[in-house]
DNA sequence: TTTTTTCATTTGTCAGACAATTAAAAGTCT
DNA sequence: AGACTTTTAATTGTCTGACAAATGAAAAAA
């Protein structure tokens, strides 16, 4: 049934969950499936059963499985949630930009690159429903006590609106990723009273331009609130170097 | 150092695997530094080694983590690289695409628009060496002996050289994803000489516009070529439905 | 000093055991 | 018969202990 590469140098688990993996994705097992029991795939793949465990619990991290105790119990082809796969894009991008130093410039300029793709779609599709979402958070970021973890909270959800206003699935699981990831970095920015209020009145103009489906001002607007969010990141690092006199993007 | 939540109810390697992923995220950790061994974390943790590492190999699934054997051997931190990523990105894209069903007009759709933004980019940044790529790869899918497959490929490696244009390592991280996970979607559409040619014709468009770094012309072919592509995608299932009577998406 | 050998450390793998959980089967009462 | 309770078997979760394999460092020999 499943067989390994006995010539391999890689570790027997991962051989195992990689086996076990090509017959999720191939389709021979379906969602919901049951796999075999421990017993029986450590008989199968003629190993031990802690070297299936390791293998199923590398399958569980990228939850492509899920595990059940008991009678009925066992393993099951879990069926991938866009809410899962948000979560492992999330981890998986904030680690990305934290550890390769991805400058602020290139993951700005990504975020917005997709964010635009999405407004020229969203300008046709956007619900009421979206728009009042987006008007409430603008709201709520006029607010003169919202700590500078909650403005950005508030600006994610803003953005957030925006992306699913395209009503694709895909761009919103794709850019969830890429702004959540930013947030640490756009948190080190320290939002004074007057960059706040630029910022509002750039998402106020985006609100009006997809009220009004109008696709050329959305763009414009959110072409000029990269630029500001930029010129924010610029300051913000030229100011540390001049304190520090360090080099790092990070 | 580091402590467990008691009160939950998810297993321990979870809990334990979640521990050190924060601690990892956190910067904690910094890459290539080298963890506590089995030993000591299981002392640490309060549990026995094979549930050590089982949360240690739930961390090496997601490359946070790389494993040596040996006298100063153990468990390091992950530089996690683009290609990694790729990787993880591809392999969660096609599950979440074969698995809920996304239609291929969503999924062309999310494509194209991502790739329209990158390709205003990539007009001003391309490289002469990205042109050859694309080039030789139009070349190469007007031999009328390759196979669907092949011409597949050489259409993703075309897309590749036009993402890579961006010169935004983020983007192409991004939409690696996205086109690779399409690509059995895309095996599913049937060339015809004639459907090739039209395909060609716009590849061609898109090489000339980059060449001319007109970002206008790159983008109404691309915007010819989602459609396009579209049309083919909704003949196929057009035809398959007539044949069979499904309605299946997928 | 250079090479070889030995050794201690660490991960990889295994075997076996028991606990916790759960659904189904068996039993019991009305 | 039907509803409820108890038992039971299956399965994962966790632990203990052990040995193999790899590997770098220290010790010994040339």
């Amino acid at each position: 049934m499943k067989k390994l590469d006995s010539t391999s140098k890689a570790d027997l688990p991962s051989q195992i969950a990689k086996a076990i993996r090509d017959f999720i994705m191939a389709g021979d097992l379906i969602v919901d499936e049951r796999l075999p029991s421990e017993s029986e795939l450590a008989d199968q793949f003629d190993v031990s059963r802690p070297t299936v465990r390791e293998a199923l619990k590398r399958l569980a991290a990228q939850s492509l499985i899920r595990t059940q105790r008991g009678a009925s119990g066992g393993a099951f082809v879990n069926r991938l949630s866009f809410e899962e796969a948000y979560g492992q894009q999330i981890t998986t991008s904030t680690l990305l930009l934290s550890m390769n130093a991805v400058s602020f410039e290139t993951a700005c300029e990504a975020r917005y690159a997709l964010e635009r793709a999405c407004a020229a779609l969203a300008s046709q599709r956007r619900t009421d429903k979206q728009l009042s979402v987006m008007k409430s958070e603008i709201a709520r970021q006029a607010d003169a006590d919202l700590t500078d973890e909650a403005f950005c909270a508030s600006d994610v959800a803003f953005h957030r609106a925006l992306v699913d206003g395209a009503g694709n699935p895909v761009l919103s699981y794709q850019l969830a990723g890429a702004v959540e990831a930013m947030q640490p970095l756009m948190n080190m920015i320290t939002f004074t009273e007057r960059s706040r209020a630029t910022i509002i009145a750039l998402h106020q103009r985006i609100l009006d331009a997809l009220r009004n489906r109008d696709a050329g001002l959305a763009d414009s607007a959110l072409v000029d609130l990269d630029e500001y969010t930029r010129s924010l990141g610029r300051e913000v690092v030229s100011k540390r170097q001049a304190r520090t006199g360090t080099t790092s993007t990070a």
